[in-house]
DNA sequence: GCGACAG
DNA sequence: ATCTTGTCGC
């Protein structure tokens, strides 16, 4: 059973890039990295994702919960909203976040760590989406992304489970995670709460079949179809 | 200054 | 993110 509802805008939510990089930077002192984070194929783990229409002015997040060990749906939700910011690169947590806020709000159980279409401390100003929604909730957090963004990398070598730093400078801010035998690797970085290390243990166990998480491949495939018969927001 | 840049 | 068909291969 999958519960939908709908997402607002907070009212204070920032108007201009300028604010939002203020609200990244009085966050981004809450952080927490001394926590390793559950273990890998303990509890419960989430993915969430965010799907648009410019067009409509809609934007529907999704939430899905797995057991981590046997990687099996336990619950799901979706939210839809407007659009509550453009996508500026750096920026987009003021995207996402009220769309998947509500979709978390809608699960009736306990999200347990959370995996994020995109960056955590990957980040210009060190504080990604994944970071972001894990100050705002308190829940453990962590980024998997497809894209290196602005860092560098050298390939990871080509057997699944090997990896290599992700840079800005000499600054490791995530590690390049090879999770199928010479597939391009995925970009993984700690939110809050959540070691790079065990994030991307955390991954590897998430991807047994596939390049992506399970976490991404469902959250994401549930808020496309969501998006398509998803009716105006309020 | 110009371009590149998670989704 | 999204626009988009068929096609090659396990």
């Amino acid at each position: 059973m999958t519960t939908t509802v709908t997402a607002q805008t907070p009212a204070d939510w920032p108007a201009t890039e300028e604010q939002a990089r203020a609200v990244q930077d009085a966050l981004r002192a809450r952080v927490v990295l001394d926590e390793p984070g559950p273990p890998p194929g303990t509890g419960r783990v989430t993915g969430v994702d965010v799907a648009y229409d410019d067009e409509r002015d809609v934007v529907v997040a999704a939430a899905v919960v797995l057991d981590a060990a046997t990687l099996a749906v336990v619950a799901e939700a979706t939210a839809a909203g407007r659009i509550s910011f453009p996508y500026v690169p750096g920026l987009l947590a003021f995207r996402e976040i009220p769309a998947v806020l509500a979709a978390l709000d809608a699960l009736p159980c306990p999200p347990g760590l959370v995996v994020c279409d995109g960056y955590g401390l990957a980040h210009p100003r060190r504080f990604g989406l994944a970071s972001h929604l894990g100050v705002l909730t308190g829940l453990p957090t962590m980024g998997v992304a497809k894209n290196p963004f602005a860092f560098t990398y050298d390939d990871p070598d080509a057997p699944r489970g090997s990896t290599s730093p992700l840079l800005a400078g000499a600054e490791e801010v995530g590690r390049a995670v090879r999770t199928r035998d010479g597939v391009k690797p995925v970009f993984v970085s700690a939110g809050h709460r959540v070691s790079l290390a065990n994030a991307c243990a955390q991954t590897l166990a998430l991807a047994p079949a596939y390049r992506l998480p399970e976490t991404t491949r469902r959250s994401d495939a549930l808020c496309r179809a969501a998006l398509r018969t998803a009716a105006y927001p309020a």
